[in-house]
DNA sequence: TGCCCCCTGCAG
DNA sequence: CTGCAGGGGGCA
């Protein structure tokens, strides 16, 4: 499910809502969604919440943190008491929220002030981890992340030089990997080269500084508008409070193939790269 | 670097 | 029934 949009959606929902407040019982329903020893974190306050590329970071007290990836379908919705209370007797067919928990919940975080923090994930393929606060430096995947495309360390100059270590690589294939620019996925890919008015196949290094610059400026105004609009909700995709968000309805490319470009009306294309479905208007990117 | 796989469900 | 889906790890 979740682009660096989706998450930074759910980041800001849940910090406004979880600050200090101290878990009081985890309820772990899908043994391999959860890696490490749940026990650790009774009593733990919640200090700080972050996102570095598609990962979701809770800090708590005592050095903890648990570390979370939606991957293709995962949500984290978070339910105050007050609305359990509220529908305490009222129609048990109602679809508020889902019903939570569902047949997709793994993984149920209580808090003292009796909210709950759901994580569904109906493909199994999240995942949520606890490590020491000191062994985030540590963690491979975290280290090996390119710059934040939204971050003031990222600039056409480093995009191109990680770009250019995929020599003969389209360039959507490209902004796929990680260590590339963190937080891209397929969605966001797609109208990153529309934006840029740049063919996803064209290999990476045939681009010239000019369309480097466009790129650049491509990835974060698509990120952007994404955040804006509440993220993309394919299927799953919800905010952490069950919201869906509707960025697809503004895109471009993605998921409009057969249908008339929204700039020039020309026929959308849809392709596979590395299996990936991408989607472009072949006049407007060349 | 490319392919298969993890898993579940839905559309065609 | 087959193919496809916001991701990415492991393997040759």
């Amino acid at each position: 499910m979740p682009e660096l949009p989706e998450v930074e959606i759910i980041k800001l929902g849940l910090s406004s809502k979880l600050g200090g407040e101290a878990i009081k019982k985890v309820d772990i329903l899908s043994l391999k969604s959860f890696l490490g020893e749940p026990n650790l974190l009774i009593g733990k306050k919640v200090l700080k919440i972050w996102r570095r590329a598609k990962i979701l970071g809770i800090n708590l007290s005592e050095n903890l943190t648990i570390l979370i990836h939606l991957k293709m379908s995962g949500q984290l919705i978070l339910v105050p008491r007050a609305h359990s209370q509220r529908f305490v007797g009222g129609h048990p067919t109602e679809d508020m929220l889902g019903g939570l928990p569902n047949k997709s919940t793994r993984v149920v975080f209580e808090f003292d002030n009796d909210a709950k923090l759901y994580f569904n994930d109906q493909r199994r393929f999240g995942w949520i981890k606890l490590i020491n606060s000191k062994q985030i430096t540590a963690d491979e995947f975290l280290t090996q992340l390119g710059p934040e495309p939204l971050g003031k360390s990222f600039h056409p100059k480093t995009l191109k030089e990680n770009l250019l270590r995929h020599k003969g690589l389209p360039i959507k294939v490209a902004l796929l990997d990680q260590t590339v620019v963190a937080g891209l996925g397929n969605i966001y890919a797609s109208e990153a080269c529309f934006n840029a008015k740049l063919d996803p196949q064209r290999k990476v290094d045939t681009l010239s500084d000019n369309e480097l610059k466009r790129l650049y400026r491509g990835i974060r105004k698509a990120l952007k508008d994404g955040i804006s609009h509440g993220g993309s909700t394919r299927a799953h995709f919800v905010d952490s409070q069950g919201q869906k968000g509707y960025f697809l309805d503004y895109a471009f490319v993605y998921g409009l193939d057969k249908k008339a470009c929204k700039v020039c009306k020309s026929i959308i294309k849809k392709l596979q790269l590395r299996g990936r479905g991408t989607y472009y208007c072949p006049n407007c990117q060349k």
